[in-house]
DNA sequence: ACTGTATTGGCACTCAGTGCCGAAGGGAAG
DNA sequence: CTTCCCTTCGGCACTGAGTGCCAATACAGT
């Protein structure tokens, strides 16, 4: 459904109705009046509104109000499988997750600000924090896949399990950090928490970075 | 409230009504009912009246029906904070964490299968596994905090809070492999985890444990 | 125009969670 | 024992998310 729908290029044939909105215009509607009023101030009502549409098709788009923030991320979890697949094996397995993350969480320029938006949400409100782990969920499986095929094991086994939550974690705290310092780089933040993590495991005190 | 109302020894005066049950009666009441029908076919009415209380007064105990399964984790995560402090400075930093974490984790033998059923729910039930990263985030700053301690630096900061996330993640990873293997150790499965993390940071390629 | 197909959106329903307020208990002072 | 005060209880009504059902709408092809 959601691919069909976003796939604006390249349709076919397409015979019956046309869809009267897109998941990109519900969403962007949706954000504007999230970031404007807060996420409990807006009703799915008000976003339906908004977008022209009844609030019965406001839920064909989205299963649920939480799930708007999130858009397109579904694909760009692809890209980070292929990106993963495509790293030479001779790459240590530690520089290939920390490049593959660093790339996928690299944003455009002309984004940033309403990427940044969108993340303060995500990394805020309650209610979002906690539906945030379901699509963190399908992130780590993309590591622990890639993982467990590069050590030959079981991808649901503890060390890829392991490594996916801690690739998680890295990276949320990276955000964290870049979130509540407008001049940081997230690039940056990502590696220097690599760095941390590597120090923990490695010397009897970490540096304080 | 909480506190108050769990308290149940050494009570000093208590003018007014009592208390008509407790948190403790409420959660093992709702939780037998969880376990049998499963988490979504179980309503707050149908826990209110197997409890013999009425609907509103349930949620004077538990603010959502997603809370009632973490039961007394508060008052864990004092004791955690104790066991950090009370351990010597001479003592690594990862180290430190690994044997309070563990010490943390240690379930009285008693209390396994109730437990581990109660974990089942955490981690199986989708609306319980979202709901938990707000009781985790609490869990996360107690670890941030002693690291901020340790390493004379903000617990905000990035080192901190990606270590505590890196604890978080090596510690449900292990959990998830406990549920799923009958006859594992949470203490050695914990140890691995921090083990498997090492490694990643430290050999070309980890050890497939 | 007619037919088949896909989307739409209204309606009614369940359930979680909240504010309000009177009723039910129980301790202490008179 | 009665009165006062305090606290918990629980009914009622309300909001808002999410779902099943189904008729209405719009478009492509014959």
């Amino acid at each position: 459904m959601q691919e069909l729908a976003d796939n604006e290029g390249a349709r076919v044939v397409r015979i019956g109705r046309q869809p009267a909105t897109t998941h990109a215009e519900i969403s962007h509607t949706g954000l504007r009046l999230f970031i404007e009023r807060g996420f409990d101030q807006v009703t799915v009502d008000d976003i339906a509104a908004a977008s022209g549409i009844g609030r019965r098709t406001f839920f064909r788009y989205f299963p649920s109000k939480n799930d708007l923030p999130w858009g397109q991320f579904d694909d760009m979890l692809d890209g980070m499988r292929e990106h993963l697949a495509s790293l030479p094996r001779s790459l240590p397995l530690r520089d290939a997750l920390r490049i593959a993350i660093v790339v996928f969480n690299h944003i455009p320029e002309g984004e940033l600000q309403y990427h940044r938006e969108r993340m303060t949400l995500l990394l805020t409100v309650p209610s979002l924090v906690a539906h945030s782990t379901i699509r963190y969920a399908a992130w780590r499986q993309v590591i622990a896949d890639f993982v467990g095929e590069r050590l030959g094991i079981d991808p649901a086994g503890l060390t890829p399990q392991t490594i996916a939550f801690v690739c998680l974690g890295v990276s949320i705290a990276a955000y964290e950090q870049w979130l509540a310092h407008e001049d940081a780089s997230l690039s940056d933040l990502l590696d220097e928490g690599f760095l941390a993590t590597r120090d923990l495991m490695l010397l009897d005190e970490p540096r304080p970075a």
